[in-house]
DNA sequence: CCCGTGAAGATTGTCAACAATCCGGAGATA
DNA sequence: TATCTCCGGATTGTTGACAATCTTCACGGG
């Protein structure tokens, strides 16, 4: 029976890991607004599960820290000010230097350059076509992208946490216009730094990505 | 009744919170060790709590990495093989490479700076004794000083579950003889570059250092 | 001797009810 | 009018019981 035949464990995940994800998706998406109450009766209700595995999903959310808990009182969606921005980009930023750094000096720098370059070119396409949510989009899929190919469990689950914040960010602020042209170019000079092998420049180029980013942010917020 | 006189706000915690505090504890000093089964009705049993809020409590820990669930089966202690171990440090110079950095830059550097001796001086002195558990223990507060003078709620979090992992390492391999006077150079090198203000030498030293460890931790697992 | 079958025991997953706490407003008092 | 007290409603925190699932081991057939 043993075929070898690529079969993969079933992902069966538990009720809480699901609601999780859910919960998650409606913070990032703006459907649980920064600082709203999350009511457990209400939200266990809509899931069509009792308030235990719900709890249990919170506590998750609470240790990823986009969820603050009062006691007593009730569970309330973080509210992310200037000072916590900040510090968003700032881990960022070590991120996703050290994910650069891993992806340089891996096994494969061929093909991660490549699927890189691609994320690249969607972002390029997007911006061409004026389609500022699939700008967006492919931005996202880009930092993604760059996370999983360095290969590091850590990191990755520490990215997506702030991955979820930054876009928690962006759906506050929508409607905002930001130049389409810095944002495609801002990324095609990370890829070409760590195609290069300069450590120094990718850091450089990431860094300052962030710092506009955060500008931007910070400026639009105003 | 408002003479503002610096009450800090109530401490209070959630039971979860808690418990998840000193399973983390438990899974750092050895006493669940990795691999083992978290049972739910004996460690409720002795918490003295129901299984409610004990459930909660491993989510958290599941969220964080510490734990692994395997649905309808149970909870185990991740346990860490090379590769982890390999990940866990990469990991752990990301956070603390863009923690010193943060340090260097930041209002106090000089106080910082201070403290930093006084933690390097304490593994010194604990080297000097031939007392080995005061010098992990001082090797630990060092790396928590130093992220914790960065000031990022999100470096803090993210480090202070790797240096549980940290812990669980060396607790594995207690009794394994380490040259202390290579350790302590290493934390003092990292002051001094610090102080130089030297971003890039701060980040060689860091990562040399955490090169280092990482060779006599699987030097020693082997 | 090996392998499939099935029941018993133990463990996890889920639920609904109970207890404790907090918030807001009505009423009383100075 | 301002302030204190107390009560009702709502929400969270906790519990014990029930359902579903997995593991183990003995049994019987090939």
């Amino acid at each position: 029976m043993s075929v070898a035949s690529g079969f993969q464990p079933v992902p069966r995940e538990s009720t809480s890991a699901l609601i999780t994800r859910q919960l998650r998706e409606g913070i990032m998406r703006g459907t649980l607004p920064a600082g709203a109450q999350l009511s457990e009766v209400s939200l266990a209700a809509e899931f069509g599960v009792s308030r235990g595995p719900l709890r249990e999903a919170m506590q998750r959310l609470v240790q990823e820290g986009l969820v603050r808990s009062e006691l007593n009182r009730g569970l309330f969606v973080k509210e992310l000010d200037e000072t916590e921005i900040r510090d968003l980009y700032l881990t960022r930023t070590a991120i996703e230097t050290a994910a650069a750094r891993a992806v340089a000096h891996g096994e494969t720098v061929t093909e991660s350059l490549e699927r890189l370059r691609a994320r690249a070119r969607a972002m390029a396409e997007a911006a061409a076509a004026e389609d500022l949510q699939a700008l967006a989009d492919a931005d996202f899929a880009f930092h993604e992208e760059l996370v999983n190919l360095a290969g590091s469990p850590r990191l990755h689950r520490v990215h997506e946490t702030l991955m979820v914040e930054t876009r928690m960010c962006l759906t506050a602020l929508q409607g905002t216009y930001f130049d389409p042209e810095d944002q495609v170019s801002e990324h095609t000079r990370i890829v070409e730094a760590i195609a290069a092998g300069d450590d120094a420049a990718m850091v450089r180029e990431i860094e300052e990505h962030m710092q506009e980013a955060l500008d931007r942010l910070v400026r639009a917020a105003r």
